[in-house]
RNA sequence: CGGAGCGUAGCGCAGCCUGGUAGCGCACUUGCUUCGGGAGCAAGGGGUCGGAGGUUCGAAUCCUCUCGCUCCGACCA
């Protein structure tokens, strides 16, 4: 992509609403833009890290077994009142009603969509277990925005629903998304730390919120210190196989929020130097509810003996929106963001820095075409802005390389490569430094 | 919903108390000079002062109502 052609409206002042460093940042570099409370338009650079976290997202769902579908952000009242849920929901529902006085929402959530789905396709046991997700954006009247995209009213959530025969089965999709969210997480350099969290009317151990720990985060957290630098599974998980060592292992040690703090057991458990107490972001939570859809709305299947066996049921809940600001809560500088490469808008940014200079012209377009061939994102920044404003966007919209070419460095045949994260900056031949920074992207790219 | 604020140019702000017809910085346009890490000079463009009523010869400014946004509490991916 060409900067001259890009729409990337930055702003040199922090806008006064923005009380936390991720929405001033992302308002700043021109990722969204406010439209109502709580409501935002995602801005050309704001979509491309929100389509990367989806897609990580994604392969990580499909990786663990689940299946895409979309569902509608509208729904029929009706389903709702066939759970029960629509008169407990509560005011954060946004109830509309359309032009023949029928009763609509948009959705908070999917339980009852899915589950109708399922309840009306599937009769046999031998069609479990199934795993539905979607990426969907989901409407919450909440109270309070506040704080960007972190609580926004409407946000995107990946929210996948398992389907099993058995407590027993759930349990095990319980695991693979319990896994599938570690291996997200770290995909887009997060350190996320699975708490136990309320399990509301269904009881039981089977809740766990996922926490990106940062200081600006909403709850407060308590856990043992080695679970900061827990050993994340493998792509080669095999998610059919057991998972209940990896479940252990991060299970066994001491992690709860606020809620579910428990200070006695804690100085128990853990002792002193270990016990971090911190505070954090929610990025996922999972669930087991057992039958609380399935029963009411009648999902059930024929087992092996003939009877019929009411659905256990799972969700599984990923802030794909939140997830953009959390990235940053948890990796910026003084001068912007500093994007991990697997969810940065561009790679690479390609800073010509005399446009109008014919030679550098000519190395600056032909590093541009290499850098595509390579499968690199590239944003070649191709306006005449002077040099200091140059590095000054880049470094605020947190592009992780930045390769710079001038008069000077052509004609001695070099160009300089900078590591936005490092701040270092080497100049190398210019073949030299091409290779370097797709070596480099490439290597980030492969799959923890 | 309770409590506290704020709405003046794209962004950040002053002006309001004490009414006289709108200003500053950045950004933007043009020209010249500069040019390897947010340049200088000069000339410009852009605002029904959130909206509606009222008071007044006259309202950004005073009064009433209203809408929007933000912050502190209860909700949540």
């Amino acid at each position: 992509m060409r900067l001259s052609r890009f729409f990337l409206p930055v702003l040199r002042d922090t806008p006064k609403e923005a009380e936390i460093v991720s929405h001033q940042l992302m308002l700043r570099a021109g990722m969204i833009k406010q439209s109502a409370a709580g409501i935002y338009s995602w801005l050309p650079l704001g979509l491309k890290v929100l389509n990367k976290i989806s897609k990580i997202v994604r392969e990580e769902q499909n990786r663990a077994g689940a299946v895409e579908v979309l569902m509608p952000t509208i729904q029929s009242a009706d389903l709702w009142r066939e759970s029960g849920r629509y008169e407990a929901y509560g005011k954060e529902m946004l109830r509309i009603v359309d032009r023949h006085d029928r009763d609509i929402l948009f959705g908070p959530t999917a339980e009852e969509v899915i589950t109708a789905i399922v309840r009306d396709s599937i009769r046999s046991y031998k069609d479990l277990p199934k795993n539905l997700y979607n990426i969907q954006w989901k409407f919450r009247d909440e109270i309070r925005p506040r704080f960007g995209v972190m609580r926004g009213r409407e946000f995107l959530m990946k929210d996948a629903y398992s389907f099993d025969i058995s407590p027993e089965a759930a349990r095990r999709a319980y695991h693979r998304m319990f896994v599938a969210y570690l291996r997200t997480f770290a995909r887009m350099g997060l350190k996320s730390i699975p708490m136990k969290a309320d399990t509301g009317p269904i009881g039981g151990d089977l809740s766990h919120e996922f926490i990106i720990l940062a200081d600006t985060g909403e709850s407060q957290v308590f856990c043992h210190r080695d679970l900061i630098d827990g050993a994340v599974p493998p792509a080669t998980t095999d998610f059919d196989g057991d998972l209940s060592e990896v479940i252990d292992a991060w299970t066994s040690k001491y992690a709860a929020t606020e809620d579910m703090h428990d200070a006695a057991r804690f100085e128990a458990e853990v002792p002193a130097d270990q016990r971090v107490s911190a505070r954090g972001i929610e990025v996922g939570h999972i669930f087991y509810f057992g039958t609380k859809y399935s029963e009411p709305m009648g999902a059930k299947v024929q087992g092996p003996d003939g009877q019929m066996i009411t659905l256990q049921m799972g969700s599984y809940g990923v802030g794909v929106s939140r997830l953009a600001a959390a990235i940053i809560e948890a990796s910026h500088d003084a001068n912007g963001i500093i994007w991990p490469l697997p969810v940065a808008p561009f790679e690479v940014a390609l800073i010509n820095l005399k446009v109008g200079d014919s030679e550098t012209d000519h190395v600056a377009g032909d590093l541009y075409s290499k850098l595509q061939a390579n499968g690199i994102d590239v944003l070649m920044d191709d306006t005449d802005e002077r040099a200091g404003g140059k590095f000054a966007t880049m470094d605020l919209i947190g592009i992780p390389y930045q390769l710079v070419v001038g008069p000077k460095g052509v004609k001695a045949g070099e160009a300089e490569v900078k590591n936005r994260r490092t701040g270092t900056r080497e100049t190398m031949p210019i073949e030299a430094a091409l290779d370097y920074v797709v070596q480099r992207v490439h290597e980030s790219l492969v799959q923890v």
